[in-house]
DNA sequence: CAGGATCCGGCAAGATACTG
DNA sequence: CAGTATCTTGCCGGATCCTG
């Protein structure tokens, strides 16, 4: 069997094999890493109570970001069946897990971008 | 002096209040984190060598990433007065200190991503 | 060789109205 | 209260052609 093609390293990358991007996928976009940085210091939050701590996303926004961070397992949605509704969101094992990264790009958004090169 | 409406906690946020926005901003997007990944890896490639690392990108976009990672400071460019031109990107010290943070996403996407749930 | 200029399409995000 | 449904917009990313 010759293994004609086989080398060490590979010649070209795409998005999907940068360990960066694979995080930065869940993590990222516009709103989803405010959601993930408030569950951090909150714990628990209602829909209703992140609306009023983030006044300019919009509701359609929330409910789809808060569904894909669901569905990545970051965090975890619990209704409770009453009248009217309550639901509350809080982080699972799993976005617990991002709070040492999250820790990291704090200080680094300190020391790199907030001061502008002094 | 009457500290009147003096909280110690913000009613409310916004993106720009998120130190993971803020570094996300920066790295993030779709070839962004890609490009910084390689190098770190590569310490130095050209334009050219980058077309081919990463056959997707379409050029302007490649071209527009890099000039964005310039004025964030985290790479450099050194433009050679050749003909044909040369031009060499590699990381800035600011682009550099990433390493860690980069260091941490490797391996939560390994352990949490790659790996679905075993 | 390293890009700039231009045009285009798609999806994320925004605003508003409505519902279980 | 906690969302859906619908419509609109804006920016990102893509493809192609052109140039110092």
């Amino acid at each position: 069997m010759a293994l004609q093609e086989e080398k060490k390293e590979k010649k070209y990358y795409q998005a999907a094999d940068c360990p960066i991007t694979l995080t930065v996928d869940i993590i990222g976009g516009k709103w989803k890493p405010l959601i993930i940085w408030l569950l951090l210091k909150e714990e628990k939050l209602r829909f209703g109570e992140i609306t009023k701590l983030m006044p300019g996303i919009a509701l359609k926004v929330l409910s789809r970001s808060l569904k894909e961070l669901q569905s990545d397992g970051i965090l975890v949605r619990k209704a409770y069946p009453e009248v009217p509704p309550r639901v509350e969101y809080s982080l699972s094992a799993k976005g617990e897990s991002l709070r040492q990264i999250i820790d990291l790009l704090s200080i680094w958004s300190r020391d790199h971008v907030m001061v502008e090169t002094v």
